[in-house]
DNA sequence: GGCACTCATTCTGGATCCAAAAATCGGAAC
DNA sequence: GTTCCGATTTTTGGATCCAGAATGAGTGCC
C-alpha cells in the first residue's frame, strides 16, 4: 500500500516537474531533532531553493511537497509563508506558490545596497577588531574559499560574513545584509558550479586587508570582491533571461534554463 | 512606579492583557472585500500593532485574537508568521507570540541604516524628478504633515516616501526602506501623540529642497529630518527602558514588566 | 475548422479536531 | 513558612476534513 502511495507521489512530481527524490534526500538530512516540524520544513525548503533543487520558477504544490517531506500540508504552508517573507517564494492568491526568480535589475540593486551596507559594517567592525577574531576569520575564510558542495558552500560563506561583521555589534544591520545575501545566494552557487573557481582566494584576501588595519583599503577590497561576484551573477542572469521568450510569464522555461545552467 | 510610561499600554493590558474591543473595531474597518481572510487578519494585526492597540510586550493568544476578529485560529497563525518576518512579532516556540519591542540600540541602528539608504534613494530619485512628481509630493507632504489619526498618519507618511523614492525606480531599495520604517513606525506615532506637534512642516520643507534641485542640500534636509525624528523616538524609548528592570536581554521580563506597569 | 462555453477535476484556503508541551495551581514534605 | 513536586488546565502545533475558486478538457455552435 505504501509503495502505491510513493509511486503515486513519484508520478505526480514528475508531472509537475518537481525533483521529489532530491527533496526527500534533503529531508532526510534535516530530520534530526527539530523542536517543531514547521521550522524543519522551512529549513528543508530553504536549502532546496538555495541549492537549486527547487529552481526559480518551480511551481510549489503543497500536497506534493508535504508528501515528499513526509508531513501534512499545514507546516508546509507555514514554511511557504516564511519563505515568501524572505523573498524566495511568490504567492499567487488561490493559484499557488512559485519559487521566485531574480531579475538582472534586481540583482544589480541587491549588490548596490549590499555594497553600501557592508562597507559600513566593515568600517564599524574594523574599529572593534581583535587578533582572536582575525584568527577565526582566517579559518572561516579558508573554508569559504575551498568549500564546494551546495549547502555547505552557502553555510561557510554565511559563517564567514557573520564573524566578519559581528565585531560591529549591529544586529539589525547584519539582519539586512543577510536578507540581501539570501536573495542572490542561489545564483552565486550557480556561478560557482558553472566554473567560477578562478575567483581564487577572495575571502582570505579580505581577511589580510582587515588585518592590515587600513579601513579604506579594506573597503576597496570588499567593494571589488562584491563587484566581481555581481558581474558573474549578472552574466548568469542575463544569459538566462536572453534564453527565455516572455520573461517571468513562462515559469517552466525559467526553471529549465536555470536548471541546465546549474548542471552544465 | 512611573506612571508616565504606559499611556497606551495601560488600557490595553487588563486581565489577559488584550484590548479586545479596540481590536474588534479595527476588524470592522477592514472587513471589506478581501480576497483571503489571512491577509485581512494580517492587515488588522499590523494596524493594531502600528497604532499601539497591541502595545510592545503584549502577549498574543491565538484563540483570543481569532475570536476578537471573528475567524478561526488558522489565518491568525498565518498572519502572525508574516508579522514575525516583518519583525513586529516574536515567536517563542510552543509558548506563544509576543509583540516585539524595540530597544534604543536597535532604534539607533534603524535610523543609521535608514539614513544610508534613504540618502542614496533620494539622490537617485532627484536625478529622475519631474514637475508632476513634485506636485504630487507637495500634496502628499501636506497631508503627511497634517494628518493626526493613528492609521491614517502612518499611511500618509508611507505614501509620501513611496512617491518621493519612486522616481529612483529601485524596488528592492524601497522594500528595504519600508521594512525599516515599519520597525520604528509605532514609536514615531507615539511621539506624535505625546505631543511632537512642534515638528512643523518637515515634509513640505523636504519637498522644497527636492524642488530646488541641489542634491547635497536635499540630502542634508533629509538627514536632519531623520535625526530629529530619531532623537524623539529615542527619548520615548529611553524613558520606557528606564522604567523597566531588565531591558532587551530578557524577553520574558520585558513582557512581564509591561504587564505590571499596566497594573501599577 | 476554430472559438466559446460548460462541466469536471484539482488545488488552495479555512474550519474543526486532536495530541503534546508548558504554565499554573495545589498539596505535601522538610 | 517555604520549597519542591505532581496533577490539572491552558495553549500551541499538527492532522484531517470541507468548501470555493481556478484550470483544463471536451463538446457544441458559429
Amino acid at each position: 500500500m505504501s509503495e502505491q502511495i510513493a509511486e503515486g507521489a513519484r508520478r505526480a512530481s514528475v508531472g509537475s516537474g518537481l525533483n521529489s527524490d532530491a527533496l526527500q534526500e534533503l529531508a532526510g538530512k534535516h530530520q534530526t531533532g527539530y523542536r517543531s516540524v514547521g521550522v524543519m520544513v522551512y529549513d528543508i525548503l530553504k536549502d532546496a531553493i538555495l541549492t537549486g533543487t527547487l529552481p526559480p520558477g518551480q511551481k510549489l504544490r503543497q500536497e506534493t511537497l508535504a508528501e515528499s517531506i513526509g508531513v501534512s500540508r499545514l507546516p508546509v504552508r507555514s514554511a511557504l509563508i516564511q519563505l515568501e517573507a524572505d523573498g524566495l517564494v511568490e504567492f499567487h492568491e488561490r493559484r499557488g506558490a512559485v519559487v521566485k526568480s531574480l531579475s538582472a535589475d534586481q540583482a544589480r540593486e541587491v549588490y548596490d545596497i549590499r555594497t553600501l551596507l557592508e562597507v559600513e559594517a566593515l568600517r564599524l567592525s574594523m574599529a572593534e577588531m581583535t587578533p582572536e577574531r582575525i584568527a577565526r576569520l582566517r579559518e572561516l575564510g579558508r573554508t569559504a574559499d575551498v568549500e564546494e558542495e551546495g549547502a555547505d558552500f552557502v553555510d561557510a560563506r554565511t559563517e564567514f560574513y557573520a564573524e566578519l561583521y559581528d565585531a560591529a555589534h549591529r544586529p539589525v544591520l547584519w539582519e539586512m545584509i543577510e536578507q540581501l545575501r539570501l536573495k542572490v545566494g542561489r545564483y552565486v552557487l550557480g556561478w560557482r558550479l558553472v566554473g567560477g573557481a578562478e575567483h581564487g582566494h577572495s575571502h582570505e584576501a579580505l581577511v589580510a586587508a582587515v588585518e592590515g588595519g587600513d579601513a579604506s583599503y579594506a573597503a576597496d577590497v570588499l567593494r571589488s570582491h562584491l563587484e566581481r561576484v555581481r558581474d558573474a551573477v549578472l552574466e548568469l542572469l542575463v544569459a538566462g533571461e536572453a534564453g527565455e521568450a516572455g520573461g517571468a510569464s513562462a515559469p517552466g522555461a525559467t526553471a529549465g534554463s536555470a536548471g541546465s545552467a546549474a548542471r552544465g
